[in-house]
RNA sequence: GGGCCGUUAGCUCAGUCGGUAGAGCAGCUGGCUUUUAACCAGUUGGUCGCAAGUUCGAAUCUUGCACGGCCCA
């Protein structure tokens, strides 16, 4: 590694050229948040530009920062003396302390942290100077042996130094990092740069998201892509966003839900299918909503609503163990054990249960339960019958109170469009749901596989449509007809994936665990 | 949609009763060859979110708007 750029320098009309930029203007137009250390810094990348080693792509590092602490935190001093180890790291210098003639810094790469050490003797005064001008922030490649410092600090001592990529913007401060909840989410690359936490938080995602594919592969479920686009959207009770396909000059919607594509797989004999992918539903924004949240659905051929309960257990409990290497989960200051067999109540159970004040036939006719609703000073619409009733009480009063990992069964059909029928109580489907934290994590239910009896709640839905209801769904024809050519007994579930990072990683907001979560445009953007 | 809170230097934050804007970090200059929130001395840097209003005078008071946070629907 050469301490000069290796290549010879451009003249400065050639770099223009490249670049083209007229010989007066070899700056790019001031940004309105451009300040001095900005400039100072694009000063010093102009500088690079005409010694024509700006952007350089020939360093290659041999190991990372988490490597080295992994294999030599043990190693003492003596013995990194003894048995030298070159190496050679990359990454963004985050701190620097100059001490005259000789610095420590602070170089991260995507594992973690190495010290360096950089001496004037041993790098020569050209590169010494040179360090001395690169700026926190700036991607850097070093050379050297490993030894430990005084205080203990593994570190390499440099004898080569490269700037790889020079930083035009300062990096937050070093102490308290970046703090602004705006600022983090907008720009999460600097909430990445800056905060373990971010780090962490999304590793824990990638993890969850691959314990995910690996449980279900493992027990023959194969992994599908169904359309992001669809013409009618279906699977859920949301309303869509809406696009537009220019060439078909027709109305495409964002999917809310992939459900009827998964089952149309089933249909063609897939019988152990998986996606796990973004829905799109257009409704407010919330610590719990995002437009675009990611879902895992999943459907199994001769298996019922009681299959999966027993799956979804042995899922969250193999993934606590194996994420996060416990069965007790801390969140929001509460415990959770996923050891312990999950609760399991019916709708009817739980409002009894959390509601000793309701008797059973206060919420047996839609009259008894309307008022007990009105009492809770719920708002009600005329078209609200006895189930949908039951549900607004079961949201209002017993959801929150669902703490420990619990499923809650018997659906009422009303608002189970999708769902089986229970065969000895049709009122109610042969679906649950499941609670953790007082939030819903899952909903899963036997299919319904009746095609007449399909046909018949599309239609009532469209009726609701038509009264005003925007999140009513749409008759899908072809999937009443694929459901015509026989659907198996099959039993289906989907897991909301971003609440369960939430759960795992002790976010109080669904934008703590979406990379880029939706925002308002910044004023100026618009 | 409603309520409350916030928006001040690149970052983290002060700013009293309305009287011409401050600290730490970062930057710049100088010193310092085992530091680690390095240290010491000096120093640059501001559309006080935006727009109106009140006032002799507004970061500060009033109104509206924008964006964000928390809670509620």
């Amino acid at each position: 590694m050469s301490r000069d750029c290796r290549y010879p320098a451009m003249q400065p009309s050639s770099y223009a050229r490249i670049m083209n930029l007229s010989p007066d203007d070899q700056t790019p137009p001031a940004d309105s948040d451009e300040n001095a250390q900005i400039a100072q810094r694009r000063a010093k990348l102009a500088e690079l530009r005409e010694r024509g080693c700006a952007f350089p792509n020939d360093f290659r590092r041999d190991v990372l920062a988490g490597e080295l602490h992994a294999r030599y935190d043990a190693s003492d001093a003596a013995m990194l003396e003894s048995q030298p180890v070159r190496v050679r790291v990359a990454g963004r210098l985050m701190t620097r302390r100059i001490m005259g003639k000789a610095a420590f810094a602070h170089l991260q790469d995507m594992s973690g942290r190495i010290q360096v050490y950089v001496q004037r003797e041993a790098l020569g005064e050209t590169a010494y100077q040179e360090f001395k001008k690169f700026d926190i922030g700036d991607i850097l490649g070093a050379e050297g042996t490993l030894f430990r410092t005084k205080t203990g600090e593994l570190s390499v001592k440099l004898d080569a130094l490269r700037l790889l990529t020079k930083a035009l913007r300062p990096l937050p401060e070093k102490f308290h990092g970046l703090a602004d909840q705006e600022t983090r989410y907008r720009q999460r690359y600097l909430d990445l740069i800056m905060n373990e936490v971010a780090r962490t938080t999304f590793r824990v995602r990638s993890e969850i998201v691959g314990f995910l594919r690996r449980f279900l592969a493992e027990r023959g479920y194969m992994e599908v892509e169904t359309p992001m686009m669809q013409a009618i959207p279906g699977g859920a009770t949301a309303r869509p966003f809406v696009t537009h396909h220019h060439a078909l000059d027709m109305q495409l919607f964002l999917r809310i839900a992939p459900e009827l594509y998964l089952k149309r797989l089933v249909v063609g004999g897939f019988e152990k299918v998986f996606e796990i992918n973004r829905n799109f539903r257009n409704e407010g924004l919330s610590t719990r909503h995002n437009p675009e949240f990611t879902m895992l659905e999943f459907y199994q051929a001769y298996a019922d609503y009681r299959d999966l309960m027993d799956l979804t257990e042995e899922m969250l409990r193999a993934m606590a163990l194996a994420v996060a290497g416990t069965s007790r989960l801390q969140y929001q200051g509460e415990e959770y054990d996923f050891s312990k067999p999950f609760a399991r109540m019916t709708v009817k159970e739980s409002i009894l249960h959390f509601n000793p004040g309701i008797a059973a036939a206060d919420i047996d006719t839609p009259e008894a339960a309307r008022r007990i609703a009105a009492g809770l000073g719920i708002a009600l619409k005329d078209s609200y019958g006895l189930g949908k009733l039951q549900i607004e009480i079961f949201e209002k009063t017993v959801e929150p109170m669902l703490r420990g990992p619990t499923f809650i069964t018997a659906y009422p059909t009303e608002v189970s469009p999708l769902a089986r029928r229970n065969d000895h109580d049709p009122t109610v489907t042969d679906r649950f749901e499941f609670f953790v934290g007082g939030r819903e994590i899952a909903n899963g239910f036997s299919e319904l596989n009746d095609a007449e009896d399909q046909a018949e709640r599309f239609r009532r839905q469209v009726e609701e449509k038509e009264a005003g209801d925007e999140e009513a769904m749409h008759f899908d024809a072809d999937y009443v007809r694929a459901l015509e050519h026989g659907m198996p007994p099959t039993a289906g579930e989907g897991i909301g994936v971003d609440r369960l990072v939430m759960l795992f990683t002790d976010s109080p907001s669904i934008r703590d665990v979406i990379l880029f979560p939706h925002m308002r445009p910044e004023a100026g953007d618009r």
